[in-house]
DNA sequence: CTGTATCCCATGCGATACTG
DNA sequence: CAGTATCGCATGGGATACAG
């Protein structure tokens, strides 16, 4: 019911695109698959995204709270602590991107064999 | 049977975090979008993919292609055709990928408003 | 029409230093 | 610990010109 129809992404303005730009990411894909396993602290998140950088890391948290999919919890503690969690939008969200990121373990195998296919090639 | 646990797309140095990085991408996903509803030549690809530029769209094709998730079909004659077609591979991406698209037309409207929302409140 | 080759600006992203 | 600020390299990606 909430269904817009005329909402395209295909289309070069319509602003589902600017959505589908942040979720279509891989540091996206990758916390929101750690987040959709429950609440975890900024610490935890970094170390369990591997390789992503403080930088990276705070950047896409911002952006993925502004668009309404995280939630910030803060803590009034010496040092802090801060936790991040899905919304219910966001939560929505955790089936779609933890098929993109199986779909990338199950058939890298594939994907492997096809470049080395390619390369070879040329 | 092919799905090897030991495969994480959060660990840095796995293989699969490779193809992630290809899949989990915006141009990936509209183009995979538009070729799931058939075998599409280069030029209605770009009309269809609004605003890609020429210069990206044979660039991801290329990759696509390298992959093993897109086959090219290239016909001899003037001027020149060439055709694009998702391999079995790559058809058992469409599903996950165009969930994504649907995600960003479906919720955009709560999107906007978690936006406007954020930005009122700084 | 389907590319390829350049040029060049914008953005992504890591590293480092610093603050509350 | 959880940021913020800054720097600078790497990549993304548009525009244009040109080739087959």
């Amino acid at each position: 019911m909430s269904y817009e129809p005329d909402w395209n992404v295909l289309t070069q303005t319509c602003p589902s695109r600017t959505s589908l730009a942040r979720i279509a990411n891989k540091w996206t894909a990758m916390i929101v698959i750690v987040l959709g396993k429950g609440r975890t602290r900024f610490r935890d998140l970094r170390h369990a995204v591997e390789g992503i950088s403080g930088k990276v890391l705070t950047e896409t948290l911002r952006d993925l709270e502004r668009d309404g999919l995280v939630a910030r919890h803060v803590f009034a503690e010496v040092p802090p602590r801060v936790e991040y969690e899905l919304t219910d939008l966001g939560r929505t969200l955790y089936g779609p991107l933890s098929a993109i990121g199986q779909w990338a373990e199950a058939h890298i195998a594939e994907v492997l064999d096809a470049r080395e296919s390619y390369d070879r090639q040329r």
